[in-house]
DNA sequence: ACATTAATTATGT
DNA sequence: ACATAATTAATGT
């Protein structure tokens, strides 16, 4: 039967969501059951965007389970994956950089699942939770250290080093081990790739073949599995 | 050393 | 059956 409405349920999110996440890690039960009450939880489909560059950022995320991909659009409207951010981690963090819109959009890479506070409990989350500040800037030194990365890789290598270097990169965060070697943990396509390395999706394909013919990889729609971590690093690295 | 164009094939609902 | 992904060859800068 159709109920009358009623508020959201409060769902009690349980405390073991938090405790041993690097900004959390810290606090006693007490202040993680603070902050849950505070927080709302949500799932995304895959491919649901969670926010959008531009938009007032009026709240800070954090991914409890999934993988978010963080993309901007150029003005003539080509898409550019800035990065892959994996579960466990703070997003949306507009004012960790002293923003008030998100600089990028937030992309769901897969189907995930995130808690969010109102952006105004930031201020008072760094000033009363030991850690949550030196945690969260460590992981924006990270980030902002593969971004520059990147931009080195974009000025010096060629295409088939920057493709390895990306699929290098999503191993390390994301792979899991399979039969064979080490898969990427979400789905991932040709153009995604090409999108990431600056490259075309017919290029990355191409390259993709000639590693899999080779060895260094398997790949299916959507899938790929590195076999041999060490020669894609050779590709990847100084001059081949 | 790569993009673009185009045609063809594979794969998932 | 249909849409989306991936491959492959040919041609262009």
């Amino acid at each position: 039967m159709r109920n009358a409405k009623r508020a959201r349920p409060h769902f009690r999110l349980d405390e073991s969501l938090l405790t041993g996440l690097p900004p959390f890690s810290k606090l006693d039960s007490r202040q993680i059951r603070e902050i849950l009450d505070q927080a709302s939880a949500r799932r995304y489909d895959e491919g649901s965007a969670v926010f959008e560059e531009g938009r007032s950022a009026e709240r800070f995320f954090m991914l409890l389970d999934g993988y978010i991909r963080v993309v901007r659009i150029s003005p003539s409207g080509e898409q550019v994956i800035v990065m892959h951010i994996p579960g466990g981690q703070l997003f949306g963090i507009a004012k960790a950089l002293g923003h008030t819109t998100y600089p990028a959009t937030a992309v769901t890479a897969a189907e995930s699942l995130a808690l969010s506070w109102p952006t105004r409990l930031w201020d008072t989350f760094v000033a009363q939770y030991e850690g949550f500040s030196t945690e969260t800037y460590k992981t924006v030194g990270t980030r902002l250290g593969e971004m520059n990365n990147r931009i080195m890789e974009m000025a010096t290598q060629q295409v088939e080093q920057r493709i390895a270097n990306a699929i290098l990169r999503l191993v390390n965060q994301t792979g899991r081990k399979v039969e064979g070697g080490i898969e990427i943990d979400f789905p991932i396509t040709r153009q995604d790739l090409s999108e990431m390395t600056g490259s075309t999706l017919h290029t990355v394909s191409r390259t993709l073949s000639g590693w899999e013919k080779h060895g260094l990889i398997s790949s299916g729609r959507k899938r790929i599995t590195v076999c041999d971590p060490h020669r894609l690093v050779l590709l990847s690295g100084a001059t081949g």
